[in-house]
DNA sequence: GCCTGATGTCGCCGCCCGGCGACATCGATT
DNA sequence: AATCGATGTCGCCGGGCGGCGACATCAGGC
């Protein structure tokens, strides 16, 4: 075999920058919280375009650009680094949704609640990632989607009572459950679409698709609220 | 060299029966039909209780206690067994949920949709394996998951129509999309409940929280049809 | 200069996966 | 009895995974 060369090892292993079109070229030169970054949005966007499934030390390490050692040693392994995008959730709703009533004045719970889903409703189509999570919670009950389940629940509840102001539901109406409801529906109909175009039957596709759907979801709206 | 033991091999390689109550502890002796069935209860079994995360070829053929590479042999893989679900589902509506109106007089659509609103609920709260596979369609989009996807989609449309006979939805709602809604929250609620015993702040573990939970679907449905 | 700790890298380990070739065993037909 | 196809079993292969030990490289204090 090889006579012992002298260097140890090939100065151009595996030319990871050119297998790695999606981030900026960077060097990060011993820049740990730049290396933090990198790693927490590499996961982000991994979870995000491939979903929980092939979500991994070895898919984020890839995808980050770096060794997979620092992921332990920065976060203490895929949950710790999981912990890590459940806090950025607390300012998913401040970033995606406007807190203003859009030049509208709210008069009656059902104003509010109508805007609100459809708020919801375009923000999730928005958010590959928030997308992901949803699906994640749903499919699996382990500590890590728990974790990141409560911080995307808190962050939605809290958004919630925001918006809500002093406006109060008609009496005799179970606000709680009739809502979770609603955002059931929504959350279920953004993870059919994004994932085969349709739900029981309703094509979701073209943009006339969604407005069938949102004119079906403020009806509804509408009909438990008036 | 094998010292042949008398039996061919270990009559309890895994309590196969104790966590299969479905099929019956017959000695297989060569027997493709029986084979074939136990592979099929073993994939619904696995797939019911573990969830599409570990569904595989390895992981079927020890619960089936055979062989995987019977698997291949008589479904052509992990493809064609999925295929072999599917088409049970085709006879999921009839098994599970009753034809007749349960002695109610069906007389307006609204009534309609209540009843099989809640008939749906509780179809989908008794039936874990249907539970993994709506799960399944929102999170991935492979061609098995197509498959599945299509032939619940099938039977499902076709027990709606076959249920509502005559009547006609009100004029100016269009059903397609709120049924399309309703079975979306419906099932996204039962999936919740199964993965984190609640939804958006609802709880749904004790029967009284899906007391109220069914009480806020009623409400919508009667809210938008009357 | 030199040492030390922080930062980044490499390569190994054991495990499980899907896929498949090769073989063993049985039953029926001849 | 001999044969042959159907049925069942065994073990290998390449690969990816999580986890981690060992090492290389650099920055800064002494």
């Amino acid at each position: 075999m090889k006579p012992e060369s002298p260097m140890l090892n090939d100065p151009m292993p595996l030319t990871p920058i050119a297998s790695a079109p999606q981030a900026e070229p960077e060097k990060r030169v011993r820049d740990r919280g730049a290396t933090e970054k990198a790693i927490l949005n590499a996961a982000k966007a991994l979870l995000a375009e491939e979903g929980f499934q092939n979500f991994g030390i070895n898919a984020v390490a890839r995808k980050a650009g770096c060794d997979k050692q620092l992921i332990y040693r920065y976060y203490g392994g895929l949950n710790g680094l999981v912990d890590a995008i459940g806090a950025d959730l607390g300012t998913w709703v401040k970033d995606r949704i406007p807190e203003d009533t859009g030049g509208m004045f709210l008069l009656t719970y059902g104003d509010l609640m109508e805007r609100l889903s459809l708020l919801f409703l375009q923000a999730l189509r928005d958010d590959p990632l928030m997308r992901r999570i949803v699906a994640w919670e749903v499919s699996e009950n382990t500590e890590q989607v728990r974790r990141l389940s409560e911080a995307r629940s808190k962050a939605l509840a809290a958004w919630l009572e925001r918006m809500r102001g002093s406006l109060a539901p008609p009496k005799g109406v179970d606000a709680v459950a009739v809502n979770a409801i609603l955002i059931a529906a929504i959350q279920h109909i953004v993870l059919s679409a994004s994932a085969g175009g349709q739900c029981a039957g309703l094509a979701l596709k073209a943009s006339k698709d969604w407005d069938k759907a949102e004119a079906a979801l403020k009806r509804i709206v509408r009909g438990v609220y008036g």
